[in-house]
DNA sequence: GATTAGCACTCTCCGACCGAGAGTGCTAAT
DNA sequence: ATTAGCACTCTCGGTCGGAGAGTGCTAATC
């Protein structure tokens, strides 16, 4: 400890800070961390490094003569430099494991919704799971089922056993002899393709294959966008929002209302987890960092599990002032277990 | 007016006192209502019938020296006795229209989802839809889609055109033979039926049929309660919950995050709506009618949509202090919209 | 030269107090 | 039967003041 910016000490008293700040949320003064201070420096003395580290925009007071609370940059410098990695206790990870592979085989939703459920109680924060990203999928196979008069069912598998299904509704005089025909079609046009390319070059190819009926290729590539994303909104899992209550920087309506209402919106969060520059591992996003009105005062610790090629998202949305080693850790863990659980 | 319980004058003031209340949300006195009640009656002998319905238990003070407030007993009369229908006024009725049926077909989540959106903007309280109840459709078509190596899509299709599907995993030494022997079987035997079988006499209908194979009907099985109630908690859609913070029976903690711990939960929702008496028309649940611990101030108005033979649920949750007559309107033009909607 | 003790100062929090305002219930007059 | 008049009660908002906590500075100490 101690590097670029910070000496050794203001590295301590920054941690130590923090650490007491989050188990607390009350702001901490000169006193109290020398009391919680094995090493015997007086209050004085930590006065001045505080005034060091306000200087540095790390810490602030809310107001003359209260104690210091960290800012978003005090969190950062916590975050990236002065925690070490933690693993999940014994006990915890068991119960993760239980709570999630449990039982048999259910549905990928199933589990995320599970999943974040966990997340929220484990965590007392907030749990949030994103469904796969498609777009990286291989399609392996493609159906379509005539389900009853006029309506139609395109299931899309993917390589990994994920699928996903869209209701059609086609014209009444379409046979099955012409939907069998686009569906061998399809196929042998689709399936080893990304589904990524049903955006993007799929249409152009599929428009002039004189086997297909045309009328099916157009409702089928007017649903891709819903077989990719699913309405965007239906893939997100968010759970223990009533979390929020018990913590009490949203003791006041406003900070409760703008995170809420962010949450209720999906779409802002989705965007979030899914641009958060997918792949490598646990990404920590702090305060005004996070990009949506209203929750300023949150943070997010998000990680992405795999499922062959197609990637998902998992978070956990809280106050800024939570405990981010512990949380790092969990998020880890259970990202790890989801997937082992939906690779196998 | 005048029924039963309550004289002319009784239900004059209650009504005006509700009104009021209502969109106040001030304790009412009886200066207010003599100004208000366009008969000339003082003050006075306002207050004295005051005292009656009190007595009756129809309205409360919050202390003594407040005006007063309807209790949900005086709600319960107002609701059943004392309003007339209304109908949704016209432009508000074209906004649903076209909000609702806008576009092509969509998938039935979107449409109940978009519903429950709606639902809230317009009324600025929650929204609630939930998915129709698969328990008494007909089933018209099951196939069974291997999706890849040991993955097993089934779909179910009842005769109103609406499908559910469930993903299973399946041995990997299970081969098309059988899986298609295994798909005739089950039509053969459940064509026809109604969804509800799947729970109680098609298990033991299956087990000895020797065309199929018993791996497979044994998790076709398992599964039978994820297709006609896909987890229950994903067949509720809410929208709208941020709207209680605009409210000011909500403005304080323990009531607010009372009920929003409910809509958490999901699941003691979706009951309520799947045994609200199905079928008939509009129902109105007040206050503690609500058996929902934490939302005792709260009131629903839901009807019923039918899809065919399926029914679903939508509604609105909101306050005991609440427009009746308005959302009552609301709710059944709604109801109705989203019947011809799907129905179509 | 760094650390610390001491002290004056500032600011919040909390309870007490008080007056204004609203609304009631009762009684007596209409 | 209705109403005017009045004394009474209770809430709400604002002010005041003391207690407590924590600071920054200066001067003494190691």
């Amino acid at each position: 400890m101690g590097f670029d910016q910070l000496n050794d000490r203001e590295c301590q008293i920054l941690r130590v800070l923090i650490d007491h700040y989050v188990s607390t949320a009350e702001p901490v003064g000169s006193r109290v961390l020398a009391n919680r201070f094995n090493i015997g420096l007086s209050p004085a003395t930590i006065r001045n490094t505080m005034q060091d580290l306000e200087e540095m925009g790390l810490i602030r007071q809310p107001h003359t003569s209260a104690g210091r609370i960290p800012t978003d940059e005090g969190y950062r410098t916590y975050v990236d430099n002065l925690i070490e990695p933690q693993t999940v206790p014994d006990d915890l990870a068991k119960r993760l494991r239980e709570e999630l592979a449990s039982e048999h085989k259910r549905a990928v939703d199933d589990i995320l919704a599970q999943t974040a459920h966990i997340l929220a109680s484990v965590t007392s924060q907030i749990g949030v799971t994103l469904a796969p990203n498609f777009d990286n999928g291989i399609i392996s196979r493609i159906e379509l089922v005539p389900v009853a008069e006029r309506r139609l069912l395109v299931v899309m598998g993917i390589q990994t056993g994920l699928a996903r299904t869209v209701l059609l509704e086609v014209a009444a005089d379409i046979d099955e002899k012409s939907i069998e025909a686009t569906q061998r079609a399809l196929n042998e046009r689709l399936v080893g393709q990304s589904v990524g390319t049903l955006r993007t070059t799929a249409p152009a190819m599929l428009k002039d294959d004189n086997r297909a009926d045309p009328r099916l290729v157009r409702v089928f590539v007017e649903a891709a966008e819903d077989l990719i994303d699913r309405g965007s909104g239906e893939s997100l899992h968010v759970d223990g929002t009533s979390n929020l209550f018990t913590q009490p920087e949203f003791a006041d309506h406003q900070a409760l209302s703008g995170v809420l209402r962010v949450i209720e919106k999906r779409t802002p969060i989705v965007n979030l987890l899914r641009n958060r520059g997918m792949g490598e591992g646990i990404i920590v996003t702090i305060g005004r960092e996070v990009k949506l009105e209203g929750a300023e005062g949150c943070s997010i610790v998000s990680s992405t599990y795999k499922v062959g090629q197609v990637e998902g998202t998992i978070g956990i949305l809280g106050p800024t002032r939570m405990e981010y080693a512990k949380l790092l850790a969990i998020i880890d863990y259970t990202a790890k277990l989801l997937s082992e659980q939906m690779e196998a």
